[in-house]
DNA sequence: CTCCCTAACGCAAAATATTTGCTTTAATCG
DNA sequence: CGATTAAAGCAAATATTTTGCGTTAGGGAG
């Protein structure tokens, strides 16, 4: 009788019960790897913390591991106080080195981690990035001085080295090692502002 | 009656039937891999086609991620038959394209997945790096100039942006974004001999 | 505002997976 | 060649995940 309706819509809804419900076990999940930490976190046990069913956990997130990366990239909100002063050879060093301390540490690491776990190595990318793009943004922007970088480049020459070392490096990290990069980059971009060393860097990519 | 015995080993006995178990799962899990993907693969499907009870899998390795990740750091054996030419501005690119399609292929991202859901985040780092240490030393053993670089100013200039980007970006990644950075490198590091622009990097670490 | 439609939840039974205690096997060492 | 013991097998006990179906409550359409 009624007409052929657009009722394409995906994803869980957005509001009501489904709200209610996802909020409850992301709080679950806090609660209980404060209580307990993560190893051996079961659903069912979520489930019971949250006051909901198993099968509703399941349905939704097919399994822990997805649940826990989940509420680790609701909490990469990096609520960043950032200060810049202007001048790019004090504020990027001094990002990357409070940068450092927040991802080299217990929280920081086990975030990593969880984070990681929710990644299927093809789809869709871990998103940690994302959060660390706005503060790269937010200090060159501040700068007084003309920037002849992009946000890409910062990130390959003073995150990326930090991440895959402490993804991939058994010894503890030297405390200053995104400090150093990050001093090492501003120096040789300052030094020839008009033609950075490295090739096609300086171009925006994206 | 006896003396005290020195009793102090651990790990798995290093042959005989552990071994032979050792194996056979391994090849168990290769094979269904192949078979059925690594979705959904469970222990006791790896037990049955191995000939073994689940429960030897479940007390060697605890979890089917762990038993994934430790197959997947077997096969990381880059037997990378690379021949240096003894130019680093020919070899170390050459390397770095090959590094990246070998990576950033479906078989290379299930692989790098399937090591990181093994991690931790905290005591043993992913071994995928010690693969790639060799291949990068055996190029600058070979240069015929003088290599005024460590290993590691390697990682961090061209593998590292790479793994990061692999991981941690949505879109594709440009193909020759490794070989391009080795370029760079190399340029960068020819240039001045005596003092390569990036501070510390040069002062070989660990 | 009310009524429908349906996505998402709850419940409980069934199917699987995991843990555990004990027994058996076979490497290793004296 | 035994004795010792780490590791495997077996099976019962638990715990989990899956599944089918009835119920609830958002979110339009009228």
């Amino acid at each position: 009788m009624s007409e052929i309706r657009n009722t394409s819509r995906s994803g869980p809804r957005p509001g009501g019960r489904s709200l209610r419900v996802q909020e409850a076990v992301h709080a679950a999940v806090v609660a209980l790897i404060e209580e307990f930490g993560r190893e051996g976190l079961t659903v069912p046990q979520v489930a019971a913390r949250a006051g909901v069913t198993p099968s509703t956990i399941y349905r939704r997130w097919s399994d822990i591991a997805t649940l826990i990366s989940d509420v680790a990239q609701r909490n990469l909100r990096t609520d960043c106080p950032l200060k810049p002063c202007g001048r790019l050879s004090d504020d990027l060093p001094a990002w990357a080195e409070m940068y450092q301390d927040e991802m080299d540490s217990t929280p920081g690491r086990a975030m990593v981690r969880d984070v990681l776990r929710g990644w299927d190595g093809m789809q869709k990318a871990c998103p940690l990035l994302d959060a660390v793009r706005p503060s790269i943004a937010l200090i060159c922007d501040a700068s007084s001085e003309p920037v002849n970088f992009d946000v890409e480049a910062v990130i390959d020459a003073v995150v990326a080295p930090l991440l895959t070392r402490m993804i991939f490096t058994d010894a503890p990290l030297a405390s200053t090692l995104a400090r150093d990069a990050a001093v090492a980059f501003v120096e040789q971009h300052l030094s020839n502002a008009s033609g950075p060393g490295r090739g096609q860097q300086s171009v925006p990519r994206k």
